[in-house]
DNA sequence: TAGTGGTCTAGACCACGGC
DNA sequence: CCGTGGTCTAGACCACTAC
């Protein structure tokens, strides 16, 4: 017995104990453990230290390395397994997934917030923004007047917090949704976040669809792609509560660094 | 301690003993008591006995109600908030979610039954059918042992029912699960659904990993498309409860044709 | 038979939300 | 302050896989 820890975080932060699979430093606090044994294991994946196919050791070895119950590390692979980062089967054991960077959406639901997750974890830069009067394709979508109705247009690169590139990405806000717009968050704030706080409106839906094309001079130009090169195209119109268009966007990725994965789970 | 319980079924099964949560008949023995409670919790949703906006009784009320423990309880409720019925906030409790309305309603393919869906919707018009060695890729996604084990092999073109068609399909199933496989009714039934009946294996999810590609001989020679042209490429593994795979099968779509969308909601 | 993940219990402290 | 979900420990048995 004696689960008394006197701690400070949630539910308590480790002390290093194990050996193989510790945790370096310092554990933080504040963090909760498990997701910090996650990162530690996810760093391992990403740093190729795991590579896709390798088995990683059973979970009590794993509890003993770092110095948690079992519990904690199942929480951790779970949460991992949750993200497309492993897989788990009875009596055989856990490996490691290839993973490339992509949108996962996850169990059965894609709720809104894989959307925001993915948005948080990568980067806007901006190549371009300007104001122009809305095409007719962006009109029709936003539900506003070709050519008479302004909008503004942000073109830039999608990016992991590394800075390794993975698409690029057009978005259209009509210009009176898009007053606060500040170009020096949109690299990190997405933008239609930005959107929702300073108009008030809430983003209530979004659809997607999915598709391919070919890579055109732009895309060629950004992400260093022949020409006609095959890309997977979606585009996203976000909406209100009550069904009107707020910001439209197109984002193109090459194969080769984006995969759109979704989960199907039969339901009862 | 003691938790001793002389059980039959995985981790023991439940002994009625609460009140208001308690099983009604009996527990099943052999299935996960989570999931009994989970379904019990289910049922009470469906029947609209809890409706969407109703909170739940706190966790340990339900624990004392089913006669579990509080882990076990924590393991149902997270496979019904994973499942879209339940949502909890730290602090408040859980309530009952709006399925309906939370759940990304897909027109094309949202849940497996959207699936079901549109595989009864069209039609698989078989190309070619053969046995043959699994190729590397393939064993890997199966779980088989490359060029030892053996698959049958289904190309095929996706049709509307009017005969339009909008894609080409590769299917991989391992022989030993393709015994009773038809050719005859290849068209009309859907592979996973034969391979199901035949096996006595339930699919219980589906993986897919959307993505571009460009035209090869294959396809150019079955779509009329030009060679290279950009599509949508949908690969899809099918499992079966424990995750063992059961089939894979890729889809090749070409973007005028073929749209995948996807519907996200906010919930909360 | 041994190894590994899956399930379960009993009990405890922490963090958040509302009173 | 209290109620509720979130996290964590320690320990145990079961089911599936492979040897």
């Amino acid at each position: 017995m004696e689960p008394k820890r006197s701690k400070e975080a949630s539910g308590g932060s480790g002390r290093p104990r194990g050996r193989v699979f510790a945790f370096p430093p310092s554990p933080q606090r504040g963090v909760a453990l498990y997701l910090q044994v996650a990162d530690q294991l996810r760093g391992r994946i990403d740093s190729g230290e795991l590579a896709p196919g390798d088995q990683l050791p059973p979970e009590v070895e794993l509890a003993d390395g770092f110095g948690v119950s079992r519990h904690t590390v199942r929480q951790a692979l779970r949460h991992l397994r949750d993200r497309g980062y492993l897989a788990s089967r009875q009596g055989k054991g856990s490996t490691v997934r290839d993973r490339k960077r992509g949108l996962q959406v996850n169990p059965v639901i894609g709720s809104i917030n894989d959307l925001v997750q993915f948005a948080s974890e990568t980067v806007l830069k901006p190549v371009s923004v300007v104001e122009e009067p809305a095409g007719a394709e962006v009109a029709e979508l936003l539900d506003l007047e070709p050519e008479r109705s302004r909008v503004v247009r942000i073109n830039g690169l999608r990016c992991e917090r590394d800075g390794a590139v993975f698409g690029y990405t057009k978005v259209y806000v009509p210009v009176e949704l898009a007053k606060g717009l500040r170009a020096e968050t949109i690299h990190s704030v997405p933008i239609y976040a930005q959107v929702e706080r300073n108009s008030g409106i809430e983003v209530a839906g979004v659809e997607q669809r999915i598709s391919a094309g070919g890579a055109d001079e732009e895309l060629v130009e950004h992400l260093g792609l022949e020409p006609h090169e095959p890309v997977l195209k979606i585009s996203r119109l976000y909406y209100a509560t009550g069904g009107a268009p707020v910001e439209f966007a197109e984002s193109f990725h090459p194969p080769s660094a984006f995969e759109y994965v979704i989960h199907l789970r039969k339901g009862f």
